[in-house]
DNA sequence: GTGAGGCCCCTTTTT
DNA sequence: GGGGCCTCAC
């Protein structure tokens, strides 16, 4: 047996061999955290003569906790079947499909992702006749998930205005219609399985009989339910062991509270939190920058990471003329590292928001360098996808209208809004679904609803005695999807994609089905569950070596030997939706953190004077986050001149020039010294940046960003403004 | 009922 | 820049 207790530091050895006890385990980027957990887990089945079935594991992605379980399985030659890992979401799916009737749902019930969520709230806003330029669906969604976060149904969250009065009245007709039509959206997955244990004890106390152990993985991105969930489910004889940091705690946008880690700390009696501080990963000067930036952050637990690894290579800072040329730079530098021996799968291109991939890739694109890009439009996410999806959603639960309307008419077969119209009111007037209503219609369109009918039911009958992939093989093909996307003209990826599905069904095997769910649920459920709750990482071009690209958000967790952080730009990182947030600041310093934290040996930072977002170019300051990090740390790979002025200006939003305003080349014509875009200087409020103009010769006024003097529109003939 | 074209809007991060 | 939604012509 390998567990190679010898080669954790005493920190670690601490943690692994706790004995019976809660424990809260503050791990620091690269301090080892995985094998942490792993090896405790380990020790805890070998040592402890605990079985697999007695632990619970949460981890924060899927593929966490694939790889948690690869490595236990080389450490413990035993069978892991019993024992429960997953996420939040995956775990309480689980829990949902074992107990579905004592839950309250159909045994076949959907999952709804955001997408799908969204819809369906229009769908109910709509049904109500709601102003929806006074209740944004988007924000009754997030209104209706923040609540259930909180754990508060519609009749529990506390009613103060009118306003909050009618969001109130929407999350209940939108739940009202979720339980009608049996789907289970993000948010309520989690709130069922609280409920579940919460009103069920005979269900509770089996659970808490059962998992001694529960160990949990990035604690600081705990919402509050679970928080709960996990209270729940502790019973007298378990033990918890939670580890996190709070200084990555970067989804409090969706409820993560990461004070669940000092709550933690009283609650569960907690006399010694073991703080894992040595870090394995990076140069000293990578972790020296990351320090001191998390340094301006007030909410902090605190600790302070060190490395036994020398100093490293300075930071390498570059200042873009243009995002284009931020991206020329990232090709340049790649090539060089790859002339260095590096391969390309270790090295990250990372950035605050997908929209920034793109320049990127092109960029790459051109130069022949193989790239793959974690994230964005995710494979189950596409548009053809979902339509494929709906129809075997149809199929295994037909009371799901969000897929009707999704497929009814898709590809056309004559059902148009009018008779969908008819069909939402036939089946609201009888209580019925829509697949329902539609087939009961005696109006024009009534034989297409009706073969559209037959063609569920077919499909339903024939997909009985068949494995999971050929069922998707025959609905992809029957459902008219295939045809119609050979007859678009760019349908030829679509159909690829439909290939791709069933091959995806295919290889959605046993295990993973007995893994994710249960033994007992069918294939085709467990199938879009998964769908549902991992959208992404299923993508071509798997295991060719390849630059990675991604959201800082996707890159934690993963480490690289080389990380281009780009965009560090005032009002894209941090963003300017955070300056209006509660702690939003610190939020994106810390994902800063994370970002830094990813590097090994090289770290290259980056920013434009210039991008363009949405169509419209923007004038960017640099990020406060670069002038946070020491000079010492950092090697300047563009002329000081320009960045010290520039860090002389402090930290500022950035800003938008409107479209459209001929007068900025009579201005520049007039006044060569002075363009949109250009860095000067004033007596009295210092150097800024000319973000604006408007008016001719005498009248001439442009708009100036003075950083933290603020944003000021100054007359041309009155402010002797020096050009930068 | 369908499909093309145009307008308007948004625009962070994800299980 | 792109997607959702509307209008209009067939």
């Amino acid at each position: 047996m390998s567990l190679h207790l010898e080669h954790l530091n005493p920190e670690q050895l601490a943690a692994v061999t706790l004995p019976e006890r809660h424990a809260l385990i503050l791990a620091g980027a690269g301090s080892g955290k995985t094998r942490v957990l792993t090896t405790r887990i380990a020790w805890l089945v070998q040592e402890g003569h605990v079985s697999p079935g007695n632990v619970l594991a949460v981890t924060f992605t899927n593929k966490a906790a694939r790889e948690m379980l690869a490595r236990l399985a080389a450490m413990l030659p035993i069978n892991l079947r019993g024992m429960w890992m997953g996420t939040f979401h995956g775990l309480a799916n689980r829990m949902l499909r074992f107990h579905f009737r004592d839950a309250g749902l159909p045994q076949t019930f959907q999952i709804l992702d955001s997408q799908d969520q969204l819809a369906a709230v229009k769908r109910m806003l709509k049904g109500l006749n709601a102003d929806e330029d006074r209740f944004p669906p988007r924000e009754v969604q997030s209104f209706i998930n923040s609540q259930k976060e909180e754990g508060l149904r519609a009749g529990d969250v506390h009613v103060t205005d009118e306003g909050t009065r009618r969001f109130v009245d929407f999350y209940a007709a939108y739940d009202e219609q979720c339980r009608a039509e049996g789907v289970v959206d993000f948010a309520e997955l989690l709130l069922r399985a609280y409920e579940l244990l919460k009103r069920n004890e005979v269900l509770r106390e089996h659970y808490a009989e059962r998992f001694r152990h529960i160990l949990i993985d990035e604690f600081q991105d705990t919402n509050r339910l679970q928080y709960r969930w996990l209270k729940l489910l502790a019973g007298r004889d378990s033990r918890l062991f939670a580890v996190g940091d709070d200084d990555q705690s970067i989804y409090a946008f969706r409820g993560a509270h990461s004070a669940n880690m000092g709550q933690f700390e009283r609650e569960f009696g907690i006399d010694r939190v073991i703080r894992l501080e040595q870090n394995y990963r990076s140069h000293g000067n990578i972790l020296d920058a990351a320090n001191a930036l998390i340094a301006n952050n007030r909410n902090r637990l605190g600790k302070n990471l060190w490395t036994a690894s020398g100093k490293g290579d300075p930071l390498r800072v570059f200042e873009a003329g243009s995002d284009g040329e931020e991206a020329r730079f990232i090709v340049e530098e790649v090539r060089a590292l790859q002339r260095d021996g590096n391969r390309l799968a270790e090295i990250a291109v990372l950035y605050r928001s997908n929209a920034q991939s793109r320049v990127i890739e092109h960029a790459l694109f051109s130069s022949s360098i193989p790239y793959r890009v974690y994230g964005g439009l995710r494979f189950f996410e596409r548009a053809e996808i979902k339509h494929a999806l709906a129809y075997l959603r149809l199929v295994g639960l037909p009371d799901d209208d969000n897929a009707f309307l999704r497929v009814a008419n898709f590809p056309p077969r004559g059902i148009g809004a009018r008779t969908i119209e008819q069909v939402q009111d036939a089946a609201k007037a009888n209580g019925t679904s829509l697949l329902v209503a539609a087939a009961a219609s005696t109006g024009r369109a009534a034989p297409a609803l009706a073969s559209f009918r037959a063609l569920i039911d077919r499909l339903k009958a024939e997909c009985a005695g068949l494995p999971l992939a050929e069922c998707v093989e025959l609905v992809v093909a029957a459902s008219g999807l295939i045809e119609h996307y050979k007859a678009e003209r760019d349908g030829a990826e679509r159909v690829e994609n439909l290939g791709e599905l069933v091959n995806a069904a295919a290889t959605f095997t046993e295990e993973e089905r007995e893994s994710e769910t249960g033994a007992e649920v069918d294939p085709l459920s467990a199938f879009l569950a998964h769908a549902a709750l991992e959208a992404g990482e299923h993508q071509a071009g798997e295991g060719q070596d390849a630059l990675q690209m991604m959201t800082v958000h996707s890159a934690k967790g993963l480490e690289f030997n080389a990380v281009f952080l780009t965009g560090l730009e005032e009002g894209l990182f941090p963003h300017e939706q955070a300056f209006v947030e509660r702690d939003g600041l610190e939020e994106e310093r810390r994902l800063a953190y994370v970002a830094i934290t990813r590097a090994r040996e090289r770290l290259y930072l980056s920013h434009a004077q210039t991008r363009m977002l949405h169509g419209q170019m923007r004038y960017s300051l640099p990020s406060r986050f670069l002038s946070e990090i020491p000079e010492g740390l950092k090697k300047w790979l563009t002329p000081r001149v320009t960045s010290e002025r520039r860090s002389a200006l402090g930290s500022s939003s950035s800003w938008q020039v409107p479209r459209k305003k001929e007068e900025h080349v009579v201005f520049a014509s007039e006044r060569p010294g002075f363009r949109i875009g250009q860095n000067v200087v004033h007596a009295k409020f210092g150097a800024g940046v000319i973000v604006d103009a408007e008016g001719h010769g005498e009248d001439a006024r442009v708009q100036v960003n003075f950083g933290r003097q603020g944003v000021k529109w100054l007359a041309v003939a009155v402010a002797k403004l020096q050009a930068a």
